[in-house]
RNA sequence: GGCAGGUUGCCCGAGCGGCCAAAGGGAGCGGUCUGUAAAACCGCCGGCUCAGCCUACGUUGGUUCGAAUCCAUCACCUGCCA
């Protein structure tokens, strides 16, 4: 890995700064050798979301600048709860978090380089806030916050005039991360924190605490929040967030889901999401100019990210599955091996003795209910191996089944579902 | 503690005894057009064994041939007074 020469600058170009504490001593540090940097991420999920993946991403742009980037899961922040401006978040069991804990580590191995002189690390604040006792905490930690510069902070003002309110707990939370970048600082001489932009209160904590009782000035980037061109959140799916872990997000629908991406959004989203090059970037922004139709952009953008999170080899299968599946030809051509592939990821179904499209709808969760697959028949919504269906009552015979394993059923211009026979296992 | 008002479908919001599965808007979905885009236009938007039936308008009970609409009850919310 070799040092950029200007890594504030390029992450700037790609819109990726929102605020620093002091730009000119940031690049300065930066400039002279390589740095150490956190960024956190609380197990309030069993999984990261691609909004997280933007931070992770942004630790990763540090370490192919030659930086050292640790990546903390807050096993004990995630016990508190880092209040939102909405309500009082549910706290979830000691046993909950921990396991998440776990599966979120694992979720960011792949995502970071842990080798060679740049190696990233993973920590877990349980490790100091977990043994830190409550005069400790409010004696060596405490003393340092004015309660008047507490309230102030974004959520916590929100909050305040709640009609709810805040419980002390959630309150307390800039204390505990402020406290981790400390502790940090003394462990690994981590002198950076990156967060998204409604984290900037917290990431002000940390460099406010250091300053005081170390007396050394570090230093914190926010990353803007992601919107869309409309001005709406980025990242929400009608089912949910689009998650990293393929159980609750399919390579398939995570690839789709980026290949759908609105023009508007494109040239900002391959900033955030890819490492494509400037000129890669130029390029691309051209293309979406002079030949839209050809998406060059959102091929790009969805290959990238679905390869970053779950491989390259998955990528290329839903790739390979996107365009078998879309491509306009006759499934029937297609041969076992790429039907197989193709139909893999899509959402299942297996015939059972209702042998009627509308329950075959209902079964793969194209439909809800069975009265809203049958208005979508008669919308003229439904198609079954890229055949229109127009009759209600139609029956998925032998004849639909194709190699005699999987059918193709489709709601509106994308939504896909696999239907197999109960005995249509492939043999691989 | 006293007085007044509110609680409607995913969200906002009308309805004030039958014509209410409930106006209008938003979100969402489908069709046409396209590029698996956007915009635009049209349509849908509780469920089912679907020209009919069932479940729904905070809770429980009541009045009535008939209630989202009237009465009582409980719960929660809002405003005014102490």
């Amino acid at each position: 890995m070799m040092s950029v020469p200007d890594l504030m600058g390029s992450l700037e170009d790609r819109g990726l700064v929102a605020q620093t504490t002091d730009p000119d001593a940031l690049r300065r540090d930066l400039a002279a050798g390589p740095m150490t940097l956190y960024c956190g991420f609380d197990p309030t999920a069993p999984s990261l979301h691609i909004g997280n993946l933007v931070q992770v991403l942004m630790l990763r742009r540090f370490q192919l600048a030659g930086h050292r980037p640790l990546g903390l899961v807050g096993g004990a922040t995630g016990l508190i709860g880092d209040p939102r401006p909405t309500a009082e978040r549910q706290l979830n069991s000691t046993d909950t978090v921990a396991a998440w804990v776990v599966r979120i580590r694992r979720q960011l191995e792949p995502l970071l380089d842990f080798e060679g002189s740049y190696a990233a690390r993973l920590v877990d604040n349980l490790e100091w806030l977990g043994e830190m006792s409550a005069l400790d905490l409010l004696r060596d930690i405490g003393k340092h916050f004015r309660v008047n510069r507490m309230i102030a902070k974004d959520a916590v003002s929100v909050r305040l005039s709640s009609e709810q309110g805040i419980s002390y707990t959630e309150f307390s939370y800039q204390i505990l991360q402020a406290t981790d970048f400390l502790e940090l600082y003394r462990r690994y001489g981590c002198r950076l924190q990156t967060g998204g932009s409604d984290q900037w209160g917290n990431l002000t904590s940390g460099t406010d605490l250091i300053h005081r009782v170390e007396q050394a000035t570090v230093h914190a980037v926010s990353t803007p929040l992601v919107t869309k061109a409309d001005g709406t959140k980025y990242g929400k799916t009608a089912s949910g967030a689009v998650w990293l872990d393929p159980d609750m997000t399919s390579p398939y629908a995570m690839y789709q889901f980026f290949l759908n991406t609105d023009d508007h959004d494109l040239s900002k989203l391959l900033r955030i999401f890819t490492f494509a090059t400037a000129d890669e970037l130029a390029a691309l922004d051209d293309e979406l100019a002079t030949a839209p139709q050809r998406r060059s952009g959102q091929h790009r953008l969805a290959t990238d990210v679905t390869a970053l999170v779950h491989g390259e080899s998955a990528a290329a299968v839903v790739k390979a599955a996107s365009s078998a599946l879309f491509g306009g030809g006759d499934l029937r051509t297609l041969d076992a091996k790429t039907l197989r592939d193709a139909t893999a990821e899509l959402p299942g179904a297996t015939l059972g003795s209702d042998t009627t499209v509308i329950g075959a709808l209902v079964e793969s969760g194209l439909a809800p209910s069975r009265t809203a697959a049958r208005r979508f028949v008669v919308d003229g919504a439904v198609h079954l191996n890229n055949v229109k269906v127009s009759d209600v009552a139609a029956e998925l015979g032998p004849e639909v089944f194709l190699h005699g394993r999987v059918a193709v059923l489709r709601r509106g211009r994308r939504q896909l579902a696999a239907v197999r026979t109960a005995d249509g296992a492939w043999s691989t």
